[in-house]
DNA sequence: GTGGACA
DNA sequence: TGTCCACAACGCCTC
DNA sequence: GAGGCG
């Protein structure tokens, strides 16, 4: 698929057929037929607030989602975490692409693998294929920063703001508040996103060439900017037990395959939560309202509870040069 | 979830 | 034939 | 250099 074409979205017949599908079978989605088993086994277990997720919604929610998600994956490896008995049993992580993908599953070879390292990686071009990795148990993806024709050269620069034990939710959106009026000062674009557990993050999309080095020095120095502001919920410690359960701004995510979890990635947590792009003025709203939770579930985002907007795809490619920050 | 290595 | 097993690993930090 | 950290 050429980049800037619309990802598929799966139809109404499309749906149907997976509705009706009982037992083993091969679903048939923009062209791809799926191999599709035990699609009525639970992924994630019913909570006191959600219902179970049986692997036949996460096909469902990959097949619908994708439309959102490929933009975000597209070109990059990815490296994903695998469930194949559900959130309940033992995961792992997979880099290296298993011979017995689909052969429609787009390969990339990693020049810079070492002996022993993963080499081939899948890259998620087309919703198809991120309905495939669901069918292997994939309940998490961490598409690569850099793309696989540049690996070198991050497209993002990331801000994950990880919260401590004794950090607050409140506190949480009051650093997020803080980055966007340096950024905003910076004249720097960025939009937020939760992460589906405790933390948020913001992505700063940025030219073509940037490279690892400067984007972490940068994401670096700004946090440390933002710290500055509110020093009592932050700490530099590197060791947990001497962090004080205060919030860590971790930069070091920003280098080659080092990876945050995509946009509209399931989290293998109980309920099924997603990481999901959120607009500003719902982080200002949440702040405001004293901690109001922003927390979406593959079932809210089935029944169309997303956000109206995605402040984040409109940034994808930006060309923007991060400013000296003094 | 799947294939490969063993018993 | 069945059962066990693998399925990631970089840069930063402290000691 | 080893090991914690994410």
């Amino acid at each position: 698929m050429p980049p800037g074409d619309a990802p598929h979205r799966a139809t109404a017949d499309e749906l149907a057929a997976l509705d009706a599908l009982t037992g083993d079978g091969s679903w048939d989605l923009d062209g791809r037929a799926i191999a599709l088993r035990h699609l009525d086994k639970v992924l994630f277990p019913a909570t006191a607030s959600t219902k179970a997720v049986t692997k036949r919604d996460l096909v469902r929610y990959y097949a619908t989602a994708g439309a959102a998600a490929v933009p975000f994956l597209r070109d990059r490896p990815v490296n994903v975490q695998r469930f194949p008995n559900g959130v309940t049993a033992a995961g792992f992580w997979q880099k290296q692409l298993p011979g017995h993908a689909p052969p429609w599953v787009r390969r990339w070879t990693n020049p810079g693998a070492k002996p022993g390292d993963s080499e081939v990686y899948a890259v998620v071009d087309d919703t198809p294929t991120l309905v495939w990795l669901g069918t292997q148990g994939v309940l998490e993806l961490n598409g690569w920063t850099s793309t696989a024709a540049a690996p070198d050269a991050p497209t993002w620069a990331l801000i994950d703001i990880d919260p401590g034990p004794e950090t607050a939710w409140a506190e949480v959106l009051l650093l997020a508040q803080l980055f966007r009026r340096a950024l905003d000062q910076l004249d720097v674009r960025a939009a937020a996103k939760t992460t589906g557990q405790r933390g948020l993050q913001v992505w700063v999309p940025v030219a073509d060439g940037t490279s690892f080095d400067h984007t972490r020095a940068w994401v670096e120095r700004l946090s440390r900017l933002v710290a500055a502001v509110v020093p009592d919920l932050v700490s530099w410690r590197w060791h947990v037990d001497q962090r004080r359960g205060r919030a860590r701004l971790d930069y070091t995510q920003n280098a080659r395959n080092r990876t945050l979890v995509t946009p509209w990635s399931p989290r293998p947590r109980p309920g099924a939560p997603v990481s999901v792009p959120v607009p500003w003025d719902l982080v200002d709203a949440a702040a405001e309202a004293g901690g109001a939770p922003l927390q979406f579930t593959v079932a809210d985002l089935l029944a169309g509870g997303a956000p109206a907007v995605d402040p984040l795809t409109p940034l994808i490619g930006l060309q923007q040069t991060l400013p000296d920050l003094g």
